[in-house]
DNA sequence: CGACTGTTGCGACTGATTCGCAATTAGGGG
DNA sequence: CCCCTAATTGCGAATCAGTCGCAACAGTCG
């Protein structure tokens, strides 16, 4: 079941030592349907491996940050000022946060590929990570809004 | 010397009301040479007012960043967990922050505007606030590191 | 199957941020 | 100009995410 984990795999591939902890947490972010914080991909791999303590789970998200292998999200801190996880992608996407929902909602494009380039050349400057998030409202709790004002 | 800020007057046509510690903690960020996180901003607040307390710093930095004031920041968390604060400018800009020298670069291109544009269309989402930021190496640590290896 | 080294659990700790409540104060109406 | 009231503040305790030191444990390599 943690066998065929392309993320585990990878992870192996880097030569990390793989403990049945670091197992569970990978195979926990991967199946992910939603963004965790660090609490809520503790409680998760608990039900995997229930011997898997709070400060292991910072430190395996740590070192898949480090990997290049996780990107931390603050969804702008619609739930508090805990972080979210998620598997780094082929292609970088935003994140869009509804004030008024709550809801998430991903975004790619190409001009996004291009702003990273130009950055990149224009300031000399060599892009490990990147983060664009934005608040507002969704088209539905737009519509909502306005019919409440009618 | 409060007088002729140019946030304190926004502040106060928008009906807000202002009292002592509000004026010494608009002066300070509006007048700060670097981006002051919760802590610098109570510390020079002080110097001007030294009767502001902690709270009343973290509820003036709620009450800007409502009034769409006052831009939140992370700055890839090069010094831990705590936010950066900045007067929102007319044009939105990104950061760039150095893991290896802990330099930040701002950087602002019409492409961050028109992707800007792209989204809120795309998505149908009315963007109330936008965080671009990056992590990565700037061009001097980039030839310094160069230059070690040779 | 050891040994060596990296990893984990534990529990205490830190540092940022929030909260409840009583005391204070801004600013409009008289 | 003063008073009143609602908004704001100070205080100190509480919360909450994340970190640390250290002894016990467990992959991996030979």
């Amino acid at each position: 079941m943690f066998q065929r984990c392309a993320l585990l795999r990878e992870v192996e591939a880097k030569g990390v030592r793989l403990t049945a902890q670091r197992r569970a947490l990978i195979a926990t972010i991967q199946e992910a349907k939603t963004h965790l914080d660090a609490a809520s991909l503790l409680e998760l791999a608990r039900e995997r491996d229930p011997n898997i303590n709070r400060a292991t789970v910072y430190r395996t998200i740590e070192l898949l940050k480090k990997l290049g292998m996780l990107d931390e999200l603050d969804l702008m801190h619609l739930n508090g000022e805990k972080h979210y996880y998620e598997v780094r992608t082929q292609q970088d996407h935003l994140h869009l946060a509804c004030f008024a929902c709550g809801g998430i909602i991903e975004f790619a494009t190409p001009a996004f590929e291009m702003l990273k380039q130009e950055i990149a050349v224009k300031n000399d400057f060599e892009i490990q990570v990147i983060r664009l998030e934005a608040g507002g409202i969704c088209s539905a709790c737009a519509r909502e809004k306005k019919k409440n004002l009618q």
